[in-house]
DNA sequence: CTTAAAAAGACCTTTTTAGTCCCCTGATTG
DNA sequence: CAATCAGGGGACTAAAAAGGTCTTTTTAAG
């Protein structure tokens, strides 16, 4: 239904690899395996250490690694630092905080609730997550 | 997070219009009292015929009703009819039903996972349960 | 056959997405 | 300190999607 934009699937793909690996990556490294675009996934990278996520060093012993432990990213955030900061709840109907439409406004309700679920889903989801996965369970609830 | 489209959202409140009408409603009377351009509307207006949630009449004594109960319309119908119908299962990585990267396609359970709640969630949400609202609970789980 | 309404499709405008390009800044090393 | 290699960051662009208009056609009722 909802898909990833492009951008955000180069990022999760591209934060994957990094967590994967012990030393930093380059970027160019990163851009060739994935096959992302280098200059885009320069920009992502950019958003995503802005977000806390990544931490890039220049120069010759640079690259990119995560800023901190895997099991502490959640795909909610890098999904987060790729979109923007996720909408506060307003009125689903006139995109006000104020909802003018007494009965049709009931439908807020509904979206909030369904919104709320995926939210957590995505933000109980580590990187740490599904990186075991196929390779030993770790027994998430 | 995700947001309805504007198509989207007109139609979910000129369908509910139409509900809480005994009558059939003209495509400009729906489009005066919900502020909706009536050329935009009329399109709309198509997609949910097409789609089985609405039937319309021409001529002078022409108008919009519902094609089914009130019961049996849910808000993912509404969806589905103007954005389409929703994806396939596809690998979130590469958007093939193929998943050739191992390692990195654990994010494709989650987000399944997390779409599937939504969706479940916005199809068991059905027009009468918007009406309700407010004026006697039916005791929906 | 006139009138009123939806159907349908061509068209247009604005916004978003996806990406490129180029120059700047910071670290390393000879 | 200069060369070089890496990321930072802004301006820019092309293509696609969203949002909306306009015009003509079809259908039904009086």
């Amino acid at each position: 239904m909802f898909r990833f934009s492009a951008g955000t699937e180069y990022a999760i793909r591209a934060v994957l690899r990094v967590a994967q690996s012990d030393t930093p990556l380059f970027i160019r490294e990163i851009s060739e395996k994935e096959t992302i675009p280098k200059s885009f996934l320069s920009k992502l990278v950019q958003s995503l250490t802005h977000g806390g996520l990544l931490e890039a060093r220049r120069g010759m012993h640079g690259g990119v690694n995560l800023a901190r432990p895997k099991e502490e990213i959640s795909v909610l955030e890098i999904i987060e630092a790729c979109e923007g900061p996720l909408r506060s709840p307003t009125c689903l109907l006139n995109h006000t905080t104020q909802c003018p439409r007494s009965t049709e406004c009931s439908i807020h309700e509904v979206w909030q609730k369904a919104q709320e679920g995926m939210i957590e889903i995505l933000s109980k989801t580590k990187l740490s997550d599904l990186l075991d996965n196929g390779r030993g369970r770790n027994g998430k609830s």
